[in-house]
DNA sequence: CGCGAGCTTGACGTTGTTCAACTAGAGTGG
DNA sequence: CCACTCTAGTTGAACAACGTCAAGCTCGCG
């Protein structure tokens, strides 16, 4: 009975979002109605390794609330991409959309397997003409983003390839794997599109911060050594 | 008398929003009591060439529409700026500190004698509990900085020397003194804080624009003679 | 075992910065 | 009104930073 284990599913994925406890900032001070509103109108999604979660310029019918995994948020081009951002756990992606344009302004990419809530568009819409703590919290979180936004553009541009880098392993030990040792989810390739610098560079980079005792290195292992070091280099 | 002559200038001031005819898009929508609201905790002021309206790290207790004139949003550094963006009539700085933070992004001066509406963050906090629709239009103003930003981020890290002075001269054109004639009101150097160069290589590109015949260059005075080469360059 | 993608290495060329010197023009004081 | 100074603009040459290219390597996988 295919149909039946379907809806099962289904029944599943509308797990009821009062009950959630892992809300975003965002949506911690919804009612009771509002939260069963979205929950009708959300659908919980896996994505694996390299699924594509946002495409830029795709329209933007829904926002998505990540509540396990990272992902990488980047500007792509024809030659060249630029990750913005990695994402994680608590994130919220597409509210840049908002009252604004029907288009995404960037594409997301799952870097492991990704658990999300995809909430459609309208609904926080809806919700918006009504909850004023709730807008709020939207300016807030858009705030938030363009310090972040306002960061990277001061890094990319004032900063030498070493600082670039030393930042990114700064990042992902404070914000994103909360810890001095940790495996990295991604690539040369991708490290290079958050620093936006040439792939063997982060290579070369990173044997250089191995040798000086910076960090040891074996692989995609990665445990920082020298943090102070690393924070002098990131100015 | 000089407590007079003072207090007639403040109540020159006080000009009533209701009937100002050049307001920001975010302010349209505004009751008659809102606006009142505003015109009672609002100053108009002037401000000459170079003087600073904003500063960075500053606390964020007034936000700023711009009435006439021009203005450059720029990164502080020790060693060096970043200008962000020319902002001109209809501008709202500010907004960035909404919810947010308590101090400002960024830096804020005039490039030339420059007109604007200093509002008390009090008041507008205060019509953000009430004013759906102000709120809408904070959230989009908003992400249309945000995606302004984006698209520097994109420009500075992506594109060489000649493309991103091109892209420059021509935003002064198409956005900033919508003709293809103009006199640049900004320095040689406010030039390299903007395409993210040193002096020297905007000097030495405008000499070779010029000697292509891509802009007809006399000191500050600029004519784009061919804007598709340009616009190729740009890319 | 062989293939291929991602990673690594070194050599080389290009791009862009820095430095130093010079010029033009605007403001200042005698 | 003229010398003086100061700043912004300009130029060329040396230099450093970074990207590109080509080749080799490693490791997982069919």
């Amino acid at each position: 009975m295919p149909f039946h284990f379907n809806y099962s599913i289904m029944t599943n994925n509308q797990a009821n979002c009062l009950f959630c406890n892992n809300k975003s900032v965002c949506f911690k001070e919804l009612t009771g109605d509002e939260l069963a509103r979205i929950t009708e109108n959300k659908v919980e999604i896996s994505y694996k390794k390299d699924e594509t979660i946002i495409k830029q310029h795709g329209f933007a019918s829904n926002i998505y609330f990540i509540k396990k995994g990272l992902v990488k948020i980047y500007l792509e081009n024809t030659d060249r991409n630029l990750i913005i951002e990695i994402g994680g756990e608590g994130k919220v992606l597409g509210l840049t959309s908002l009252n604004h344009t029907k288009h995404y302004m960037f594409s997301a990419t799952a870097i492991e397997n990704v658990v999300l809530c995809e909430i459609s568009m309208d609904v926080i819409n809806e919700i918006m003409q009504t909850n004023q703590y709730f807008n709020r919290q939207v300016i807030s979180t858009l705030n938030t983003t363009i310090e972040k936004i306002l960061k990277k553009l001061y890094c990319i541009s004032h900063k030498h390839l070493n600082g670039r880098l030393a930042e990114a392993l700064l990042c992902f030990a404070d914000d994103i794997y909360k810890s001095h040792k940790f495996t990295l989810g991604i690539s040369r390739k991708d490290l290079s599109d958050i620093t936006n610098m040439a792939t063997e560079n982060v290579v070369r980079l990173l044997k250089e911060f191995n040798e000086k005792k910076y960090i040891k290195l074996t692989g995609k292992n990665i445990e920082i050594l020298n943090y102070s070091a690393l924070k002098q280099l990131s100015r």
